[in-house]
This record gives C-alpha cells, structure tokens and sequence, in this order.
RNA sequence: GCGCCCGUAGCUCAGUUGGAUAGAGCAAGAGCCUUCUAAUCUCUAGGUCGCAGGUUCGAUUCCUGCCGGGCGCACCA
C-alpha cells in the first residue's frame, strides 16, 4: 500500500462516517489527506494529521475524531493498527505484505515508475543559460546547465511537453566590442576599456587568422565585423559541442537575429499596439509596463532608431506564444533579477498572466574555491572558469550531480577538492555505488539461476523493519518526482536518492538476499531478490531525471 | 533610497503544501571485513534555527519590524 492508497482509504472512511451521520464536515472531504512517513519509527509506518485538520471544523476534539477515524480505517485488510498519538495523530502500521506488494508492482512499471500526470496537458518552453555568443560557458551557466536539463526531465516525467531552448543574443552592441577586441588582439593592440580582455580572446584571434590570414588585408569595418561573424560560429560551436558532452542538449538554438530577420519584432509590436499598451515621447516608442506593476514604463524602440535588447526580448515572448507555449520558463541568474518586473510587466502586456504563462525562476551564484582562495570569475579581467575546464577536472557525472543537489535559489560554495574526491565524500558516488551494488546482486543471482520474478513471490516475507523502511522510501518516489515537477526543483530528487541510497545500504547490512554455500533457495531470498530489483529500477530512473549515468559495476 | 534573494552544527548545506525529540556530508573520536562490492554499516560528540513580536493545538516553515550578507535599479546587452 502507498501513501496515496492510504490516503485514499483514509477519505473513504471519511466518506463512510459522513453518510452514516456520524461527523459533519461543512466544507465536504478532501480529495486528498496528507500521509506522511515519520520521521521517528515509534510513530509507525505512517502518520496523518488530518484529525489536527479537520476537528475543528467537525466541531470536535481532534482526538475523538482520530478515534472515529481510527476505528473506521482498522477495518481494511492492509492496516494493521491505528492509534492515537498527541494532540491527535493518527499513527497508522501497515501489514507487511499489504506494504511489499509494491515491489513487483515497481518491477513491472520498470522504467515508467515514479512518472505522473499532474503536468498533462502543460506546453512548456524552458529557456537557460542563453549566453552571448562571447566567450566560454563558466561556472554560472554550467549550474543553469545542470538544473535546466534536469528540471526539464523532471516535468516530462509529470506529463509535460517540454522544449529546451537556448536564446542566442548575437545581436547588439557586445557582438560589435566583440568584433573590435578579437581584431585589435590580432593586431597586437590594446583592446580599450570596454573590451574583452580574457587570454581567449588573443587565442581565438589568432585561430581565426590562421584559418584566413586575408582577414587582415580587409577594410576596417568590414574586418571588425568578419572577426566579429568568425568569433561568433568559433564560440557557438564550442558552447554547442561542450553542453552536448555535459549532457544537455537544446531542442532550439534561437537566434536574436532572427527575430530581426523576420517580421517578428513587427508582429510583437502589433500585438502590443493592439493592447494599447505603446505611445511616443521624446523620440521614442515605450511599452507602458507601468500599468503592471514595473517602476517605471520601457523603451522599445530608441530615438535614434534602433530596437531596444527588451524589444527583442518582448518580441521572442510573443513568438514563444505563437508557437503554442502555455508556459514560457526562463531561469536567470540573480544578476538578472530587476529584469523580473519588466517581463512579468510585459507578459501582462499582450494580455497573459505573470505567473501563469510566463514564469521566472531566479537562481543565486555559485562560488568556487581551491586552496582557500575563490576563483573569480571575470570575462573581462580574463580569469575563467569555463565548463571545459570543470568538465576535465571533475567529471560529468560528479558535476552535474553536485550542482542539481542544491537548490537553485541558494548561493553556493563548493570546493573544487570537494568536489573531486573519488570517495563517500562526494553523495554522487554514495549513489552511484547503490547502483552498482544492486546491479552485482541481480548478476550474481543469474549466476545462480534465479532471476526476480513478480508471478511467484509472496510480499509477507518481507517483514524486517529494515525492508520495510527500504518499501517506503521506494513508495515516495512517485511524490518527490511530482513535488519537484510542482515546486521546479529537481534538486528533491537528488536528496531522496541519497535518503533512499542510505536505507538500502542499511538493508544490504542487515538481509542477505542470496542463499549462501549450498543453501536451498528460498520464498524469502526469492521475494528480497524482487525487492531488489525494484530498489535498482528506483535509482536507474531517479539518476536519469538527473542526467546522471547509473553505473552497473564500479 | 527602492526592490529581490539569503542568515540552521566548526565548514558546506538539507529540512517533505505548519507537525511529534531540527537532519546529512565533511572535519574530530571509537568499533565491524573467512559472508551478495568496506565507495557500505554501527556508535560518540557537536544547535539561542540572526533578533524581537504576531497568527494557533503546534512555527526553522506563514505575517510584521529590526540586524547582518549578496545582488539589482539605462533610450547597455
């Protein structure tokens, strides 16, 4: 029996009371109740405060209505006591074989168990990192790399259609100071102030004329703007091959060009003008976010001209709409946070609802040290931690499991040696290693013939107190995925495979699952050999939600 | 000045739509390997949940005000 089985239970008896005029609820049953696993085991396997809840409203002692409900739900086979705790628990324990039925029911779901369907229905669109086509992907956006993809797993697996998508701002005053700074390094000359200063920029230079050293024979301007188009491709084809290798692949690249190219930026504006939402002054064209509450109204359209970086952005919006997007996500770093009034504003604007088809999740930065000293991270002073660099130096799997494991609104320090411990230190290869540890067992169960199988095993032997807290960690699953999928925090997922990882290798102490020597082979190896399968299924399928690889040997 | 985020063990951080005795890892100390993978497990030690009020059966969690730290407030992108 799950939570939600048990819940389910809990509102019949409910129900069951109500119709035989025993309590009056006047606000009707809950679809659902909360059943919680507690934390101390005296409390039993599950507990409810739905008497806390709901007494009050029954115009009763929160104890009295525990009893009634305690007495109504004793009754169904799988429960095998409810008792009164406190101000009015209800601690409830299940009948083991009630509780490891699950097991094989996991086994057979395989890959699909802990999916849902509380995100049906969604059309979403997931924008992150979005560099500029500068410079190297570093630290900040290799954390937006690893929840973004994450997240996005998570709410496919609630039943949403998700597409990841990367806006490209290759337009603008940054792709010009680009330009300039990669033709003056070529020319050995100081790239001024507002240049980009990074040790890449020289080594780009340099490859660029290498592959076309008639680079240089060009006019000014046209030089500027040919290092310009040949530093974009070098760096976007960089970002591209770097996050393929990190494992999070975009199912758009899209470019703010094209916006322009196109008659998006017009149909935007359109849009806007239709709401009554733009007007002139002084030479310009404002979108009058004011009346959505941004502190004061946005220019457009420039006196001189040229389309702001918040039209293109306005104009992407609407496109993203067009194409059929019931939700437009975008995670930006803290640094970005006062652009949060603006694009709500905005939204509100072409008529949407902030919040509701267009939601910002802002993420803190991260640091990171060695040898007690922070690495900055500075494009223009030109000290860099780039993904490359963290790739090589940690590993995919240690890397991406580390940053999905915080949550994203959390500033973070890691330690670079922390981090690149290959031992427990690190909860990645804590989990890894449940693995890999449940993988030998089902090998060397095949050794011996025997294979887990649901038609012939009996859930009553999985009686120890051990496997009935690895059954409930197992039967959270479906939950945490979906509360991460809710909330858009997949780092749950991660600190309930470490819960779960630790309750297994508290099981793995304590129950042999295979028979011994010349041991017969018997209904209990038989029924821990499905709970191990199951536990295996568990840990594949949460790694995958984080992209991270699941070991069959270690 | 206005706005957003954050203050939890020596360090880095969790804390499940408000639940029972606030947790994990690291760091410190002590145990268990003829046994399915010892990257595991067991035990010890470590706290004014920034401060003060409020809401209620109950607050680390929600509200208000302070204190402290980070970040942002362009006809830049």
């Amino acid at each position: 029996m799950t939570p939600d089985q048990l819940s389910d239970v809990i509102v019949g008896a409910l129900e069951a009371l109500i119709s035989s005029d025993v309590i009056t609820l006047p606000d009707g049953v809950p679809a659902h109740v909360l059943v919680e696993r507690p934390k101390n085991r005296d409390h039993g396997d599950y507990a409810t405060n739905v008497a806390l809840q709901l007494g009050k409203k029954a115009g009763m002692n929160p104890r009295d209505f525990a009893q009634l409900l305690a007495d109504a739900i004793a009754a169904d086979p799988g429960i095998a006591r409810a008792e009164i705790a406190g101000p009015g628990f209800l601690n409830i324990g299940l009948e083991a074989g009630a509780q490891a039925t699950l097991a094989a029911q996991i086994v057979a779901a395989g890959s699909g168990y802990g999916g849902g369907s509380s995100g049906a229905g969604q059309k979403i669109n997931l924008e992150f990192i979005s560099a500029n086509p500068t410079g190297p992907l570093h630290l900040g956006h290799t954390r937006w790399a690893a929840i973004g993809d994450a997240l996005a797993r998570v709410l496919e697996a609630s039943g949403a259609e998700v597409a990841r998508e990367f806006y490209i701002n290759d337009r603008g005053n940054q792709m010009d100071n680009f330009g300039a700074s990669l033709m003056a390094r070529a020319h050995h000359s100081d790239v001024g102030d507002d240049g980009y200063h990074g040790a890449y920029i020289g080594e780009l230079a340099d490859r660029i004329v290498a592959a076309d050293p008639s680079i240089l024979d060009l006019p000014d301007v046209e030089q500027s703007v040919a290092f310009r188009e040949a530093g974009y491709q070098t760096q976007l084809t960089e970002q591209r091959s770097e996050l393929d290798e990190f494992r999070t692949h975009f199912d758009v690249w899209f470019s703010e060009r094209s916006l322009h190219n196109s008659d998006a930026v017009e149909r935007g504006l359109t849009k806007l003008r239709e709401q009554g939402r733009l007007y002139e002054a002084d030479g310009a064209t404002w979108m009058r976010t004011t009346d959505f509450g941004d502190d004061k109204d946005r220019v457009l359209l420039r006196s001189n001209g040229e389309l702001t970086y918040f039209a293109s952005d306005t104009a992407y919006y609407v496109d993203k709409r067009a194409r059929g997007f019931n939700q437009c996500m975008y995670l930006l770093g803290a640094d970005h946070h006062g652009y949060v009034g603006r694009l709500s504003a905005m939204a509100a604007c072409v008529g949407d609802t902030p919040g509701v088809q267009l939601q910002v999740l802002i993420g803190q930065l991260v640091k990171i040290f060695q040898h007690g000293e922070e690495l900055k991270l500075s494009k223009r002073a030109g000290t860099i931690v780039t993904l490359r660099e963290l790739i090589d130096l940690i590993g995919v799997d240690a890397l991406r499991y580390t940053l999905i494991r915080y949550p994203a609104d959390t500033p973070l320090t890691l330690d670079v040696a922390e981090m690149t411990k290959k031992s427990s230190d690190n909860p990645v290869f804590y989990v890894q290693y449940a693995h890999a540890r449940l993988s030998s067992i089902l090998r060397n169960a095949a050794d011996l013939g025997m294979a887990a199988d649901i038609g012939d095993f009996d859930p009553a032997q999985l009686s120890q107190a051990r496997e009935g807290d690895l059954l409930r960690a197992l039967a959270e699953f479906p939950r945490i995925v979906a509360r991460a999928a809710l909330l858009r925090e997949p780092h749950r997922v991660a600190r309930y495979l470490e819960d779960t990882a630790s309750a297994f290798h508290k099981f793995y102490d304590v129950c042999r699952v295979l028979p011994q020597g010349d041991e017969d082979i018997t209904e209990l190896h038989r029924a821990r050999l499905v709970l191990v399968a199951a536990t295996r299924q568990v840990f594949a399928n949460g790694l995958d939600l984080l992209g991270v690889s699941a070991p069959e040997r270690m």
